[in-house]
RNA sequence: GCCCGGGUGGCGAAAUGGUAGACGCGCAACACUUAAAAUGUUGUGACCGUAAGGUCAUGUCGGUUCGAGUCCGACCCUGGGCACCA
């Protein structure tokens, strides 16, 4: 095929067809663990819509990556796959009638196809799918393994839930306004038996392994907040004629003297020891109350008093204890000791109950009098008064101070306290991996748990080892009691396949779909062998990402292996960890979280040889449409890229995502932009078909041209890596401009330079024109980066800018490495300077091959 | 309220403390064309000036520096995250 006339439709046809014939892409064995580049992005979930030009940005910028490194000549893993278990495909099905195993494969080929048109450089073989069962028998096994070790529990808690999509939800799928991630439905709370995963217990591992990583900072702090690690006291006071003690938890112990109340959560155990009706009633309430009321009464304070005193060790005060829904039962210890004079809220509920306040700090301002107004309570910095040991020392010092005397005198005991939760894993939907777990109501009767028994014994179980300051035993005893009677499914029962159900929508009940799958859900006690029941709610959409990006090299092995195998054969193939992980920031505190801590544990369990599964993280920024707003189907506003393919071609879409703006940087679609990239693509096509540009004679070729060509090399070989495509881009066009004045021409040899530099950006041009027009026989996307030639650089005369107090003046031409007395005499020369320092006293300040300054000197 | 980003021409944006606005879009004039589109050439921050040139200009106000978009301090606006978190 060979033709001048500029048809990207033809050419990019024909040279995809060479790519798959050739295998291009296929990943070449790894060496060793510096010339390997796993590059990686977030896979999507393959809906039924296809991808938009939004999703087209993230997955060409990943492609740019793995085709710079592989014409670096590193070992290149670049894979894809398929999240395809979840709510959103669930949904869609739903709407659609059909069951999602019937709808997924079609929507997947889909996918596969588009990505074919982006010009995406995967290695197909390497292709995984989180619902296939030969890869969820994996996730199931390491379910297994997690709840074996001690790290899941099932418990009546109370759970987020998505009266929409009718499941339970853990925390982090709830946003900031009390919607559902997924469906933007308000969520309520319910109280369900929920599995819990033990992530509370990897706080400080999760927190500790974010110092290494290259990620944005913006994600890290939001992670590191989001675990929300505080060092506080637990403080006990002993309550006024009773046995029973009040513990609050605090990070401010040195504000302590200046405590006048306590107040419990409506859930605090000590509430159920009280009998009266005034309070009986306000606990009602409150619980009667659902998230979304709490949240529309606003911050107006309420509470109960119970009666009772709590007593201040420190000076003898009597606290009034009062019960309130701002003290919420899972924060702390669902107590807190009210210091009015140093808390806005304590302040304002004082003022509501009418009790008083007490100063004992001093802020900046200095101000000693009384506080009565809510901007004077001081939170921040200060100086200790009324506080008698504490006086007169700052807040900090003091706060330590109080804390060693708290604990010397047994009165309280340091302790940190986190705000992340326990994980719930479990959905009370269809689509998904089913909890391979049984229950049996007999073993349960009988108080037998898992580890009791010799199904136990066959395992493989590294009880002994563990988290820094716990074993997995120790794990292990703190939920058997509530674990009698749930045992694992056997490993050679894996995987536990979905069962495929006529009717599979979500329940009112709060139970899973699959309690109707009779014939699935009544099995054998693997203990007994007497009548159990299978779990039958089902792993959240989150558990396939968990371990997925280990999946890919060793995709063709899966349901060839045993699970265990399979994962030690993913680790000596050690392309782990993900060198460049690209994917949207709205996952900071969600699978990149999850997938963190996953591998956090099978690294404490020996099974995986790495702790962190991600070295760098890039962002995307979200492509808007042109009208400002996200696309979507019901703005009517999304850009489909194969429209846009037809029209432009692919490398010209990519090219405008990549130039438009910072890659991390949100943007608005502009078809006008885009037409902008278009043009460059056509100047490049004409100009490797203009027999002027291409010389056979090098001494045709310009210095400066080859020079310029080297520092055009310089740049992108150092901007690309930096994921800066947008500069990179651009210097490919300063290039060309200059390539394109009039007379000037290239050698075939930097021609093909140049055309490499491009290659990942616009790999169907460049593989065209390399073998049509430079008739390479072997794909461009193979061959080697450019090295900048040294001996090409050549630094002649340029313009160095004058000036005069610091303001250009003047510029003049003179070789970069010039001496200073050099280029002020030739700045002297200057009639436009001579101008200016005339019948002055000057100084002067010269950077080479930067600035010459002028300072003339002030005269008095 | 707390924690992160970000404020630069008509627009998207560049700029290791050293010529602010590279590159692209748009716009204008010209060339080609019967004409239009496409393409090419030139110009294009604002103001004053025929010009040479000058003044102003990177959210605001100060500071450091020979020199600040860049560093420091205070503030304003804006995007995102968290939040009755003790």
């Amino acid at each position: 095929m060979k033709t001048q006339r500029f048809e990207p439709s033809l050419f990019e046809k024909h040279i995809q067809e060479l790519w798959e014939k050739e295998n291009v892409y296929q990943t070449t064995p790894k060496v060793d663990q510096n010339s390997k580049a796993y590059v990686l992005v977030m896979f999507p979930y393959p809906s039924g819509y296809g991808l938009h030009t939004g999703h087209a940005r993230i997955y060409t910028g990943t492609d740019v990556l793995a085709r710079f490194y592989r014409m670096q000549g590193k070992a290149v893993l670049h894979p894809m796959g398929w999240d395809a278990f979840g709510l959103p495909a669930e949904n869609a099905a739903i709407k659609a009638h059909k069951n999602p195993q019937d709808i997924v494969p079609g929507n997947i080929t889909n996918f596969k196809n588009q990505f074919r048109l982006l010009g995406m450089s995967y290695d197909w073989s390497k292709e995984i799918n989180t619902t296939d069962p030969k890869y969820y028998a994996v996730t199931q096994y390491l379910f297994l393994q997690f709840y074996k070790h001690g790290l899941l529990y099932k418990k009546d808690t109370p759970v987020f839930y998505c009266p929409f999509c009718k499941t339970g939800l853990a925390q982090e799928e709830v946003m900031g306004d009390g919607t559902h991630e997924r469906c933007g439905n308000v969520v309520e709370k319910r109280n369900l038996p929920q599995w819990m995963f033990r992530i509370t217990e990897y706080a400080d591992s999760l927190l500790e392994g974010l110092k290494g990583l290259d990620w944005p900072t913006g994600i890290l702090e939001m992670q590191k907040n989001w675990i929300g690690r505080k060092e506080g006291i637990d403080i006990t006071y002993n309550i006024e004629g009773m046995s029973e003690t009040v513990t609050c938890f605090t990070t401010r112990p040195d504000t302590n003297f200046g405590a006048t109340f306590v107040v419990i959560a409506p859930e605090h155990p000590l509430v159920s020891t009280l009998d009266k009706p005034d309070v009986k009633e306000y606990v009602e309430t409150v619980l009667a109350k659902t998230e979304r009321e709490r949240l529309s009464d606003g911050k107006k304070k309420t509470g109960v008093f119970t009666g009772l005193y709590a007593i201040n060790k420190l000076n003898g005060r009597r606290m009034p204890i009062w019960i309130s829904d701002f003290v919420l039962m899972n924060v702390g210890t669902g107590a807190v000791v009210g210091v009015p004079g140093n808390d806005k809220r304590d302040f304002e509920f004082a003022q509501a109950m009418g009790m008083p306040v007490v100063r004992v700090v001093v802020g900046s301002n200095g101000d000693t009098s009384d506080i009565t107004r809510l901007q004077q309570v001081q939170e921040e910095t200060g100086t200790m008064i009324n506080s008698e040991f504490l006086d007169g020392k700052d807040i900090h010092e003091a706060t330590n101070v109080m804390m060693d005397h708290l604990e010397a005198k047994g009165w309280g005991k340091r302790t940190v306290s986190y705000h992340v939760r326990d994980w719930i894993f479990s959905r009370q939907r269809y689509w998904g991996e089913p909890i391979p777990m049984v229950y049996c109501k007999a073993c349960a009767g009988q108080k037998i748990s898992y580890w009791d028994c010799d199904i136990a014994k066959d395992d493989d179980l590294r009880l002994d080892k563990g988290l820094k300051n716990k074993t997995f035993n120790a794990m292990v005893k703190e939920i058997k009691d509530t674990m009698y009677g749930w045992f694992p499914v056997l490993a050679a029962e894996l995987p536990l396949e979905l069962p495929y159900l006529e009717s599979y929508e979500p329940t009112e009940t709060g139970e899973s779909p699959l309690v109707q799958a009779n014939e699935w859900v009544d099995t054998t006690c693997p203990v007994c062998k007497g009548p159990a029941r299978r779990e039958t709610d089902t792993m959240p959409n989150w558990a396939g990402s968990c371990w997925y990006f280990l999946a890919f090299s060793i995709a063709e092995e899966l349901g060839k292996q045993a699970p265990e195998e399979l994962l030690a054969k993913a680790c000596q193939q050690s392309w782990m960890p993900v060198d460049w992980y690209i994917g949207g920031a709205e996952h900071a505190v969600l699978h990149l979280l999850y997938a963190r801590f996953w591998m956090h544990i099978l690294n404490d369990l020996g099974s995986v040889t790495f702790r962190e599964p991600f070295t760098r993280l890039r962002n995307v920024g979200m492509v808007l449409a042109a009208d400002g707003r996200k696309m979507s189907k019901s703005w009517g506003n999304v850009i489909n890229p194969d429209d846009i393919i037809h029209e432009y071609g692919t490398d010209a879409l990519r090219v405008y995502e990549m130039f438009m703006a910072p890659f991390s940087q949100e943007i608005a679609w502009s078809t006008q932009t885009l037409q902008g990239a278009y043009r460059f693509i056509r100047r490049i096509w004409h100009i490797y078909h203009d027999s002027a540009k291409i010389t056979k004679d090098p001494s045709q070729e310009a210095k400066k041209l080859i020079s310029e060509l080297q520092r055009t090399i310089k740049k992108i070989s150092t901007d690309t890596p930096d994921v800066k495509f947008n500069t990179s881009i651009a210097s490919a066009m300063e290039f060309l401009n200059l390539w394109e004045e009039p007379g000037a021409a290239l050698s075939q040899a930097h021609a093909k330079d140049f055309l490499k530099l491009l290659a990942p950006y616009a790999p169907f041009i460049t593989d065209y024109l390399w073998r049509e027009v430079l008739g390479e026989g072997n794909s461009i996307h193979l061959a080697s980066w450019p090295n900048v030639d040294q001996s090409a650089l050549i630094k002649t005369d340029s313009e160095l800018p004058v000036q005069v107090n610091g303001k250009v003046r003047d510029r003049i031409m003179i070789f970069p490495e010039a001496l200073q007395e050099e280029a002020l005499a030739k700045a002297l020369d200057s009639a436009k300077i001579q101008a200016w320092i005339a019948g002055k006293n000057y100084t002067t300040v010269y950077v080479k091959g930067k600035i010459l300054n002028f300072v003339i000197e002030e005269v008095k």
